[in-house]
DNA sequence: TATAAAACATACTATATAGTATGAATAATA
DNA sequence: TATTATTCATACTATATAGTATGTTTTATA
């Protein structure tokens, strides 16, 4: 039963792939189960074959989507600021991403009725991961004085800083250029209130 | 026709208090006519007395809480660090306030398929007031260099690091110790990116 | 080729909700 | 008190959508 068992994950990673895509660009409310199956290119019939409700598609496809979200960066042993360029250029890329951005508005969307969710999404997102992995950065190159924790966080969230008017759909997805500008600002900003000399 | 008209604006004004309570709480599709009218002790044909189309509804509801949105601190002339404090109370106050918040979720919500609205609540909001305030201040008190305004909303962005969280339903609204222990740390931070010396 | 599983097309149930229609009851006004 | 506007109660239309049922056709397997 290998093959058939292989043939049913295909089917379903594919309707998913559908679902995914509907729920991120109408939002799970607007998505109806004839719209998945049309873009999936079955019947309603067919996809309830393979998932016993909407909901139970719904935490499926959000499971594959928080599956490659955790942030991932590696420091070098460069100089702080150079590092810190590009720690934030890693981190503005991931979240100026569109399906980033996506997710972040289903996840506010349908993150008061649905916690878990959220949950697991934001553990995935700014906190998960990056705000992690430089703060261990921070405590070994800057600040050995226990606020690590705290300016990372603030660094992220200066990051993110155009996050919001791009959420609520009234400012676009600033290009390359913009971003390295932005990423800059808060770099020098940033290691002056840590109290690091660039001179 | 005073009286009449009198009377037909305390209605329509029962019927937007009770409107804005349920979009507030329940989000915007999720509230019936139905039960706004119930909510205003009325029948629904009542309600549409008053108000064409729940859209219409919506929009006069939405008029209303953009009214007092509006930020509005006055600066004194006391020393730069204690007016940064002041102003960051105020600004986190009016941000962590539960309307507000309940308000920030709906527009997030209801924002990409109505661009106008999220537009409207976002000049009323961070943009509009206050960090036309704070940049005014700096490029009195701090930062003559023209960057004033990058730095204001930094500062803006920083404070409300705390929001995105809260807005997903993972974190409470913190208490007021917390937020003053928060204003000190952000305002600090600030004045030290800004290289200002504060002993 | 015979058999079984999967997918189709279509129609259906049940529910929710925006918005309309209507005639009776109630309140305001002249 | 007579008239008029307002509200109520109820029912209705139209639409959308989750989920189910059924008989037929296609596809895979033995």
């Amino acid at each position: 039963m290998s093959k058939a068992m292989e043939n049913y994950h295909k089917k379903r990673t594919l309707i998913v792939i559908s679902a995914k895509k509907l729920f991120l660009t109408e939002g799970y409310r607007a998505s109806s189960m004839d719209r998945v199956a049309t873009e999936a290119g079955f019947t309603k019939q067919t996809v309830y074959r393979y998932f016993a409700s909407k909901a139970e598609l719904f935490r499926a496809t959000m499971e594959t989507l928080a599956g490659g979200a955790k942030g991932s960066f590696i420091f070098g042993d460069g100089e702080v600021r150079s590092e810190l360029l590009g720690f934030g250029s890693a981190f503005l890329s991931f979240h100026m991403d569109r399906e980033r951005l996506d997710i972040m508005r289903l996840i506010v969307a349908e993150g008061p009725t649905d916690k878990e969710l959220a949950q697991t999404f934001f553990d995935a997102g700014p906190r998960g991961g990056w705000v992690a992995i430089l703060t261990s950065f921070l405590k070994n190159r800057i600040s050995p004085q226990g606020k690590a924790h705290v300016v990372a966080k603030l660094y992220c969230t200066m990051m993110l800083s155009m996050r919001m008017p791009i959420l609520l759909g009234i400012r676009e997805v600033p290009d390359p250029e913009e971003i390295s500008v932005h990423v800059e600002t808060v770099v020098d900003f940033f290691l002056k209130g840590c109290g690091v000399d660039i001179g």
